[in-house]
DNA sequence: TCTGGGGTCCTAGGACCC
DNA sequence: TCTGGGGTCCTAGGACCC
């Protein structure tokens, strides 16, 4: 351990099936019983599951097709995000009782540097105590949390213990605990990074820890530097409190249709929707941008995307749709279409000031800093989808065509 | 009548300029 | 009479996360 610098004491706070216990919290009747919160539509995944369904063998982003065959009495609730955002908001500010320095990480998670803190409580663990027990009087929710010296391993910690689990992990352990750790059950390691290294024949970080970081490097590029540190447990990023976000470098909205498509004309129809839900949201969040990018999926899954990018900054729907339209052009479609995308890059803020009351500038800031910790399940989604006129933001009216500025009226 | 939606960062290759 | 080479910008795709 060096003695240079401060140890630093950083907790991950993880809420326990976040979207069903809110739910089961909100409607007693689902306490006690396998439930999934699922997005709308016929082509949805399960977004969260309650704890009395995870034995049956269901998981998030799992279809909820998968998810009924494995469990026919399962209950399906339909998302209710704002409900979520008001919950994890309440969470939020429970948390910054205990320091500012709270990082949002998605809308159930946050990080938390209580290094200075501990001189007003005796000890971390008293500090994670009250901050359960406070959210479990106000809303009636647990959490699992998980202290280390750094973020990787407070993340690390959390879910070693969940449900409304606490663990600690000091530093004098932290060797012998990657010793044997399964290098798939680290952050930051997925899949095919796993693949790649159980070929490689390490499957442990003890393991891939004794690997030197230059044969990492060559193998992995950039990546093979991390995974060096982190099956050593080393990471020094901080912790960013909200305030200190850095801005959002690109924005977009998706939609998987209810049933594919095939024309141009169809495909406009919901580019049109999307670039104009775009464009609300950069806007209100004064960014503008240049680069537009145009995704598609094929009934067959196969996905791409193609761009285009133009020397002036662009803000507005119709401005996004005109250059995603001219990419549309240019494809020549081999299937039918089940997924059409619509987003903007090489964004910069500030271009585009849109004044906001100061009411309505405190929301837009915290729908953003929400929004800007890649919140979990397109919640937003669904809120533009409220905004549009109470529909779901995939229904599209059948009679409406792309053509100026009528276009709110068409679909509000 | 399988497989959502929102992001981030990295890489590799090509065009183009000096 | 040999195929430099660095830098920037752009594109497309892949891997990861919640």
């Amino acid at each position: 351990m060096s003695r240079g610098a401060r140890e630093r004491v950083i907790m991950h706070v993880d809420m326990d099936a976040f979207f069903a216990s809110v739910e089961q919290r909100v409607n007693p009747s689902l306490r006690g019983r396998p439930i999934v919160v699922c997005g709308g539509g016929k082509r949805t995944v399960v977004a969260a599951a309650s704890y009395e369904a995870r034995p049956y063998g269901i998981r998030s982003g799992m279809s909820l097709y998968e998810a009924l065959k494995k469990c026919p009495d399962l209950l399906v609730v339909q998302a209710e995000i704002p409900t979520y955002v008001d919950a994890s908001v309440r969470v939020l500010k429970i948390l910054q009782e205990f320091t500012p320095e709270v990082e949002v990480y998605s809308i159930d998670e946050a990080f938390l540097d209580v290094t200075g803190s501990l001189v007003l409580f005796r000890g971390v663990q008293e500090i994670a105590r009250v901050i359960k027990e406070q959210i479990k009087r106000e809303l009636g929710l647990t959490c699992s949390i998980g202290v280390a010296p750094n973020k990787l391993l407070a993340k690390l910690a959390s879910g070693m213990n969940k449900p409304n689990g606490l663990r600690i992990i000091r530093q004098e352990e932290i060797s012998s605990l990657l010793m044997d750790l399964p290098v798939e059950e680290m952050w930051g390691i997925g899949p095919r990074l796993a693949t790649y290294l159980h070929e490689m024949g390490i499957t442990t970080c003890g393991q891939l820890g004794n690997i030197p970081c230059g044969i990492l490097a060559r193998r992995f590029g950039l990546i093979g530097t991390m995974l060096y540190h982190m099956a050593k447990g080393i990471d020094e990023s901080s912790v960013t409190p909200l305030g200190a976000a850095p801005d959002a470098r690109s924005m977009g909205h998706s939609m998987t249709l209810d049933q594919d498509i095939c024309g141009k004309e169809e495909i406009a129809r919901y580019v049109l929707l999307l670039a104009e839900m775009v464009g609300r949201r950069l806007r209100s969040g004064g960014y503008a941008g240049r680069t537009v990018v145009l995704t598609l999926r094929y009934s067959d899954f196969c996905t791409f995307s193609r761009r285009m990018t133009v020397k002036r900054y662009i803000t507005t729907g119709p401005q996004i749709y005109e250059m995603a339209m001219r990419i549309l052009d240019g494809i020549r479609l081999r299937d039918a279409v089940r997924l059409v995308g619509v987003s903007l890059a090489n964004m910069v803020k500030g271009r585009v000031q849109i004044p906001l009351f100061e009411g309505e500038r405190k929301g837009e800031e915290l729908v953003l800093a929400m929004d800007r910790v890649n919140d979990r399940y397109g919640e937003f989604t669904l809120t533009w989808g409220l905004l549009l006129g109470g529909r779901k933001g995939r229904v599209v009216p059948p009679s409406w065509r792309p053509r100026g500025g009528d276009f709110m009226d068409a679909i509000s």
